[in-house]
DNA sequence: CCATCTTTGTGCACGCGTTCACAAAGACAT
DNA sequence: ATGTCTTTGTGAACGCGTGCACAAAGATGG
């Protein structure tokens, strides 16, 4: 089910790259922030600074959208803000639908962000008979039978899933078929969406094994104190388990019958626990692209 | 989005690639599902359609972790699941505490998935004095005042920011402060950690603006069939861009007033689909985790 | 034991993204 | 005008990640 495509054709030649489209809306917020405190210009260096980037990175970024500073002075706040903002197509109303309104959904729903930038939650969406015409926010829940009436008559193009996993890809597909192009997944499934689609996800579950691998390096590192060179020290080794079966690791994990969770394997698997490689530290995208 | 900040002269070569890091979690689910239907083997091709990637891409980044796999036969799905698991530190019980009990941190809290794979919430807390006490997921709440003793007490290394914007940076220098090393925020907010600290963020805004930005470009390419060229037009261009100040529009805006940024320490954001940044790597001991 | 078929593991090339470093543009002072 | 100073915009180098293509490993069958 290989979800949808992830690069465009070569049409891409006059585009702005993607990296650079994912941290205008950082550049965005700190613009708006400057723009609040009544600033009238920025050197690139002091935004990168409150964007939190390189400042040549931010200067090639901006280079996509045109030339829009001045040499000596730096960009002006409210033309930048404006830029972008139109850049980003945030200058038009977005209205957003909403799929699952259960905790997450709830929360969202109430999230305050969500409208201030040209987003419009034009409607929340459920499956339980019992949450219909329910208020949220101030929105009444409308049951999933008026989705598609839903999203043709707003003309909605982008849609949260905020729904158990099991349902997600029957809530895409339905959306997708009623003519939004754009989704915001919460779910943890992959979906399957056809070409023209986006699909952006937030997972939570993700994030936080990302971060207990890194956690797990940082603590290898401090016990390894003694280690001379990081070069070579792996452990029971890939390499070498080649060839004989017979030295595969007992598993820990219960034959077949493991339903649920995954198996809490056993704590440290002797040798396993120990130093453990380090590798780059860095990050990557908190959301992945479909 | 994550951790950026000062980096390092790459020389971490034993390591796993970053964008092989954040894809593990995803095999895994994958993985998961496959054991709990008791399969016993899956091929490169099977799995990374399950995952949603490339085949090769999938059995490269098992070649990081080492040659588990058969030729001819494919991966075992339960030695598999252990071995990821194993990389990305799940054999072992992570306790995290959630800060800032609102709408969204009430969400993570009820949140099962949270705690199915490793992850343990130790503790929920909140500023508000009337919050204290108070259950939410089974859990009552705390306030700050008790974080510090909260965080050292249950060995705490990583935390989940979901407070306000205004009171994010705050409040992850006290959770660093107390010991935690990793963070996961929702707040709409660029934080500065001292080195060592890895920062990942989920922005619920951001996303839905690089949504809008696809969408835009969708909708513009079919009208623009008509247009001349899309280099240069539409615009003021650079040197008269003075000019067309009557265009300029107020922006409605978002939270989230940082106050000074003058972070030493930058942060990526992180990308979509390409390249990720490489990162520090983390030198500062890290706290060992119960 | 050999032949054939399947699937892994990876060398290699390519393209994107990041960063450095600097020429040039413009502001400002004289 | 001319000189100096600041800061942009970008050419170029580099490194990472991706995906192709294929040799080799191993299973399977004769
Ligand atoms: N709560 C979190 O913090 C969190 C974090 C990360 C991911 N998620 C994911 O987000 C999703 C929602 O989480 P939650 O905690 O809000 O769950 P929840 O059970 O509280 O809410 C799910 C809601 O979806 C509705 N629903 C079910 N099937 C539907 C369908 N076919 N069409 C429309 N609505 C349907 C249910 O009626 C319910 O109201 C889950 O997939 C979860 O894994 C949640
Ligand atoms: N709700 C969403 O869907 C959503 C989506 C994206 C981002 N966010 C962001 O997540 C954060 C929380 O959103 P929310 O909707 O839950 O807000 P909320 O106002 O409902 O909750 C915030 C909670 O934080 C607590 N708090 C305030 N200051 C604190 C402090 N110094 N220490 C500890 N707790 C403190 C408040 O008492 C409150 O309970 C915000 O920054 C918001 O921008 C929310």
């Amino acid at each position: 089910m290989a979800t949808g495509r992830t690069h465009r054709p070569a049409t891409r030649s006059r585009g702005i790259p993607e990296a650079t489209v994912a941290r205008l809306p950082l550049y965005l917020r700190a613009l708006t922030a400057l723009s609040e405190r009544s600033v009238p210009t920025v050197s690139s260096e002091e935004l990168a600074a409150a964007a939190g980037v390189n400042s040549a990175k931010l200067r090639k970024d901006f280079s996509y959208l045109g030339s829009y500073g001045t040499r000596g002075v730096g960009y002006d706040v409210e033309y930048l803000v404006y830029q972008i903002s139109r850049e980003l197509g945030l200058t038009q109303d977005w209205p957003v639908v909403i799929v699952g309104i259960g905790n997450l959904g709830a929360a969202l729903a109430n999230y305050g962000g969500f409208a201030s930038r040209g987003f419009r939650v034009a409607a929340l969406i459920d499956a339980d008979p019992a949450m219909a015409g329910k208020p949220v926010a101030g929105i009444a829940v409308q049951h999933t039978d008026e989705l598609e009436s839903i999203i043709t008559g707003n003309g909605v193009s982008i849609g949260v899933i905020a729904t158990p996993a099991g349902a997600a890809q029957q809530v895409c597909d339905r959306l997708v078929a009623a003519g939004v192009t754009s989704i915001l997944n919460f779910a943890p499934t992959v979906l399957s969406v056809p070409e023209g689609v986006d699909v952006r996800k937030v997972d939570l579950s993700i994030e936080l094994q990302i971060l207990a691998f890194h956690e797990q390096r940082k603590a290898g590192e401090g016990e390894r104190v003694a280690l001379p060179i990081e070069g070579g020290d792996l452990e029971p080794s890939p390499g070498g388990s080649r060839g004989t079966e017979g030295e595969r690791v007992a598993l820990p994990i219960e034959g077949g019958a493991q339903a649920g969770p995954m198996a809490r394997a056993g704590q440290d698997t002797g040798a396993a626990a120990g130093g453990r490689q380090q590798g780059p530290d860095g990050d990557v995208p908190a959301v992945m692209p479909a």
